[in-house]
DNA sequence: CTTACAATTAGTAGTTGCTAATAATAGGTG
DNA sequence: CACCTATTATTAGCAACTACTAATTGTAAG
């Protein structure tokens, strides 16, 4: 019963560690915790928790599944988008911290919300590359740390290369910025070294 | 010399494949191209391109790095300040680099730049609260990771608690970004205005 | 035509990180 | 003592390789 404790404890601990670095293998946990490879593997296996090269996979597969953006990938967008209909319009949240706001006033740098708006912009146009021209800023009010922004992007016009994008951030209803950028697309003529 | 060239083909398309999804093995890139596995082996080397699961690691590892929200820089100046006279002008210094800009071209994104004019600007009012409320900014030239940045912002008009404050961005004596800002500043306990 | 060479395919041995199964050992408890 | 659990060991086999050697094929050039 006793021995029963500390295996429960270190199953528990096993667990952990996983979850904090799935690349952890049987026989680096083994050396962690100065247990027999089977004996890891063993509570693997009670516990349900697949080998590292599957958990690796799925790693991999959980942030490289949604593959409808085609300038920005995954992780070059600010705040998370929830809806995107090329060419048409786009939906992203970013939720608000304190590392994003001033310390005296908890205020959110007004960068952070360009960016969320930038980027959305950005993402929206069908396009392998666009970059921002011209953009028209304007603040309404301030955004408090943990607030949740809602930014809403529509493609206003289109001439050749050129779109004109206008990006409303709310939060709570609120209209808090609202902008309007233009977006250049470059085309494939730059094809250059793809790497 | 005509194999060559298809095989410089098919070494190509294998690369294209292997980009779009890095979870195809040898074998099922065999089956694809109707070549020997040992065939498609030696293409792989000859492109520097690593086994499938050092691939798949390298997915996993991109990804969990960077959580959902690429934040920006942590600190309250984006870029360096290295002069400042306080209600006049001000000058900083920002060092772009590879995780700044789209991995597809090395282009810096725009909110980056804007990051560095705003905060400069901000830092520019002589007061213990400052706000963007409105804000042109034109991006005159793409910016290549690497390149060093350098922000002059100078107040141009100062009108009770709004100020025009214009940035003006070079690298290498080209003018890549021009803004105008409009800032405001707010006294003392005017903390939370409704909200 | 023969030789030379590149491209392709085949085959073997060894590696990592496993699964699965079976067996041996150590330490208690009733 | 026999029984039980936990732990460790051992073996066979698998996927997806690397690294190497060798055989085969096509084809261009001397």
């Amino acid at each position: 019963m006793i021995q029963n404790l500390s295996k429960l404890e270190r199953q528990r601990k096993i667990k952990e560690h996983i979850s904090n670095d799935p690349f952890l293998s049987d026989k680096k946990l083994a050396e962690l915790f100065n247990f027999s490879v089977q004996t890891i593997r063993l509570d693997r296996l009670e516990m349900g928790i697949p080998e590292m090269r599957k958990r690796i996979v799925q790693v991999a597969k959980d942030t490289s599944s949604s593959d409808k953006v085609k300038s920005l990938s995954k992780e070059e967008i600010v705040g998370e988008l929830i809806d995107l209909e090329l060419g048409k319009n786009a939906i992203a949240i970013l939720k608000t911290t304190k590392d994003m706001a001033f310390n005296r006033t908890g205020i959110v740098r007004s960068h952070y919300i360009f960016s969320l708006a930038d980027s959305l912009a950005i993402s929206i146009v069908d396009a392998e590359v666009a970059l921002t021209g011209i953009a028209r800023l304007s603040y309404k009010k301030p955004v408090y740390a943990g607030q949740t922004l809602v930014a809403k992007a529509r493609i206003a016009r289109n001439k050749g290369n050129k779109y004109l994008v206008s990006v409303h951030v709310k939060t709570d209803q609120k209209e808090v910025f609202t902008g309007k950028l233009v977006i250049f697309t470059v085309d494939n003529n730059v094809k250059k070294e793809k790497n």
